[in-house]
DNA sequence: TACTTTATTGCAACAATGTTACAATAATTA
DNA sequence: TAATTATTGTAACATTGTTGCAATAAAGTA
């Protein structure tokens, strides 16, 4: 993603472009995995904790971003990819590899549909899958 | 499940019946609900919050609760129930009414197997499914 | 039953993360 | 360039997660 694309990105959502919304998105274009606030304060130490906090909210409630469900305490987040559908938008396959623990969000897979119980209707999809990576695999 | 029913649980787990663990599985095998420590710590204010906290997470090593990925913050917990096969037991389909907000572990349905990236392998599987549940479609 | 052993509890204390208030500052628009 | 309004940093506090340690209670044994 250009320094442009951020720029546009942030205005079509209207959200003022400043110095640290373009790390903190620079950061997720780049990485493919998802990262905790902690995750930010460590590669972005220049801005407050709170900043960074308050950088990814914003960015949840415009759908720039997702909060990925996870066991592990702290928040997880990665970047939402724009062409996709709105449901698909909302319903990810993350992956989490059990040896080298990287968490990752796997957009271009098809989410199974699952059966529900009768009169239970559904709208966003989430799947934890845990395993091995292709490196660990190896 | 009998107060005997509960003691042979604990012993086959080598886990001592103490009064807390009566209580906290009492309350997981009538509440199909999944529950946070402090959900605990309301329910049976007796008991210190360390000690709730503590007990969930020997009933966790020992497999008979599970842990259930979310993004609330806090840690949500739910029985598993000891008719299921080892793969079953590890893989839940966890559905989450936007309504009401009740989060439950549907223990009956089949859980659809993801296709993954080529060189992945696959331990473990959790589904989230946000939508309303039937009280709230009504 | 009383005794011994060892797990378990409660308390205190601390760590990490989540969250809000408010004044200072910087990004947009005219 | 000035005015407007979002955004930031600091401080402070709330909630949840976690550990050490002495007191207590459960299980096994005589």
């Amino acid at each position: 993603m250009t320094r442009e694309d951020i720029k546009s990105l942030l205005h079509k959502n209207d959200l003022r472009a400043t110095p640290v919304r373009y790390e903190v998105l620079d950061v997720f274009s780049k990485k493919e995995e998802a990262l905790s606030n902690k995750d930010l304060e460590d590669r972005l130490p220049d801005f407050d904790r709170v900043t960074l906090y308050r950088t990814l909210q914003s960015f949840i409630d415009k759908s720039i971003i997702h909060k990925i469900p996870g066991d592990s305490g702290s928040a997880l987040y990665a970047f939402s990819f724009d062409d996709e559908t709105v449901y698909k938008k909302d319903s990810h396959i993350h992956f989490q590899c059990i040896k080298c623990g990287k968490l990752e969000c796997l957009s271009g897979f098809e989410i199974p549909i699952p059966e529900l119980p009768s009169g239970y209707s559904m709208n966003e999809i989430n799947m934890i899958v845990k395993g091995k990576c292709e490196k660990c695999n190896a």
